[in-house]
DNA sequence: TTTTAAATACCAACTGGTTGGTATGTTAAT
DNA sequence: ATTAACATACCAACCAGTTGGTATTTAAAA
């Protein structure tokens, strides 16, 4: 164990911002879901924006690692690139049908609906991780193009962009409906896209 | 005019709920961004909460209206229930692709994002609303699918689910990528999806 | 190996500014 | 003269952050 009540803290800070916002979640809440005292708190974060700050940073690297995995076990699995891409949406697929309520939500999504309440480094972080979807996809997605040239011309960036717009749309959606099939079912959709794009 | 100030109030109020959420606006900086008294506030609104409530309520209203809208647009402008349902998406596309920064937010999405802050009857709202979208355009959907009967199975709802999720991922990105076509590239995925479900 | 000094890891009472909300007006129309 | 439509001064609860402490671990000196 390395710093056990640092990631407790910061384990229950996360899950109450994902439902309540951050401006939504008081230092006292998040003390008292992580059984630890105000001034453990303040022991290992100098304010409340610097448990903001250090969230991103684990989130933004975690969903790095995790884009990173799946791309290469799609990868692994085939040597042609449409059926690599397809595969790589497949495992966001069965991740999200495997997990029960509550239904996950993006911790960026919660921050950008307040963003005037962070400064210009937090906000910069959620765009280069936005910007770093973007590049893994789209590079993937012109090696597909290349081998399966589709029929109408298609813009690979905003095609990219689509499967964060789904995960995140799909995300908002799920808060609201109680069906546990809603995100799977829409990263679905995403996949048959790319196939009716690029299959002959 | 029929209510200027109240009316006043709500504006100031949903521009600065949808840049700061719902708990991160204050009261005072709610009168400051109208320009009236604290007494004028609570005048109209018996507490923060019963403004949240109203703002719901005037948003679900105003978006029933311009789905409608839109639809019998589409539907007059075409017999053909495939080319009224690409039209309706392309009347969304040209809408977004009109307006300038600073990109739209939805309202609910950001009252979602601090759900446990509000009580059963909004959430019901925005489920009703969320229902009526998705019932409005499967309804549609379904005529679609009547007169051209896809070669793969489709599911339906889901599909019509789709395009609020694609709206509500692309105003999520739209915070953060800072091209002013992001929202209405998207929806015009949705449109040649459509096309390649239904075409010969 | 024991003693000692210093740093770390907490705790819980407290503080001062902020917040949603109220009490007590004033003004103008009906 | 009553009511609607505000305005201003104020309050109590709440909030992020501080203070002054203690227990425990680490490190180095004796």
């Amino acid at each position: 164990m390395e710093n056990d009540t640092q990631t407790n803290i910061m384990d229950a800070a996360q899950s109450l911002i994902l439902d309540n916002g951050f401006s939504g979640t008081t230092v006292d809440a998040i003390i008292k879901r992580a059984g630890v005292s105000k001034g453990a708190f303040f022991h290992y974060f100098s304010s409340k924006a610097d448990l903001a700050h250090a969230l991103v940073m684990r989130y933004a690297e975690a969903d790095a690692q995790h884009l990173e995995n799946n791309m290469e076990k799609a990868e692994a699995l085939s040597d042609d690139p449409l059926q690599q891409m397809l595969i790589f949406v497949k495992l966001f697929e069965q991740e999200m049908n495997a997990l029960s309520e509550p239904y996950p939500g993006c911790l960026f999504a919660s921050y950008l609906y307040q963003s005037e309440l962070f400064d210009e480094q937090i906000l910069e972080i959620i765009h280069r991780w936005m910007l770093r979807w973007r590049g893994r996809v789209k590079d993937k997605l012109e090696e597909v193009a290349d081998t399966y040239p589709p029929d109408r011309e298609v813009d690979l960036s905003s095609l990219a962009d689509m499967l964060l717009v789904t995960f995140e749309g799909a995300f908002v959606l799920s808060q609201s409906v109680e069906e546990p099939e809603t995100i799977a079912r829409q990263l679905s959709h995403y996949h048959s896209y790319l196939q009716l794009l690029f299959n002959p």
